[in-house]
DNA sequence: AGAATAATTAAACGTTTGTTTAATTAATTA
DNA sequence: TAATTAATTAAACAAACGTTTAATTATTCT
């Protein structure tokens, strides 16, 4: 186990996805993580710390990957849009547990820190997302008019209803 | 208080939308209901049995008034489509507690029987939306010809994404 | 090697959890 | 009205919770 701290956050994520935050106890995290039980007050300070430094680590990952892709000149409109489709479909299909746990968080009356970053991020990641599509509706390689936030809305609200609405996707 | 075991499970259903299952104590409840402590186990057996009466309770409900509205004869597919959406709408707008316990509880990876119960009740319930988009496509009123179930997760995944990505929808 | 710091452990801490008990009050039935 | 059932209560239950402690083992640094 290379880094400790790291495995103990991936095990977490896992499980939060799985369970919820709640329903996700130290020492179940500890036993799954292999670990004891002191080691996460050790590393973080307390569960509800370990998860403010799961949304923060996961959070500033996933924006840097997206603005590396915007600025990337050598790609026109039509090409980053593909690609950050593809990103989101594969975390939805690879059961990706950031994209549940923070889907989740936001549904919850709880933890307003937590959900304030979270938002945060979100914001940021749009306004990539917008400048994007104004690129290409700019360009005139995207046919549409719409509202770029409106635009957004569609092609995430049914990517993510194709995929998790049980009369399109049939789990197992 | 007419009916205290209704009230205790509306009750539930605004602290199960807000702080979740797990983040909800049948001390809380039972305080918030102004009810005993006891009064959970007497009427529903256990805080697990009280969530399964829930989920059955408002399901049915919401199941019949949608099979009501799909055999109006005096409606056709147009106005059946647009009450239908404007339903969904208010639920999502007036902060329907049911619509957020059921889409959390379907993300989570516990409670296997209530998750099928939920499943199978929006297949039903998707069985008479689909329906609805093949009469209005019969019928010449929608000019789509894509597949009534990809034509679901558009409309519902675009009001459901609008409503809660916080790009679009800036709650207080 | 020896001192100092970091990592890890098992055990215990005090709360809170969901549930049950046994007693009491209210409502219903005969 | 007396007997019976239903509803309600405060108190107690064991189990699980997140966290802390104090002791021990690894690691790092001089």
């Amino acid at each position: 186990m290379a880094d400790k701290r790291e495995h103990i956050l991936q095990v977490a994520e896992n499980l939060f996805a799985e369970n919820g935050f709640e329903g996700t106890s130290v020492r179940t995290l500890a036993q799954k993580a292999k670990v004891n039980v002191a080691m996460v007050s050790y590393y973080f300070g307390s569960k509800e710390k370990l998860f403010a430094a799961l949304i923060e680590d996961r959070s500033t990952h996933m924006r840097q990957r997206i603005q590396l892709l915007n600025e990337n000149a050598k790609l026109n409109a039509w090409q980053k849009m593909e690609i950050l489709i593809d990103a989101f479909v594969d975390r939805l299909a690879q059961k990706n547990s950031f994209q549940k746990i923070i889907h989740r968080e936001l549904s919850l009356s709880k933890r307003n820190d937590i959900q304030n970053s979270i938002t945060n991020s979100l914001l940021k990641n749009a306004e990539h997302f917008k400048q994007l599509i104004h690129e290409g509706q700019r360009s005139k390689m995207f046919r549409t008019d719409a509202e770029p936030r409106f635009v957004i809305a569609t092609l995430l609200g049914s990517l993510h209803m194709i995929h998790h609405n049980p009369v399109i996707c049939h789990k197992q």
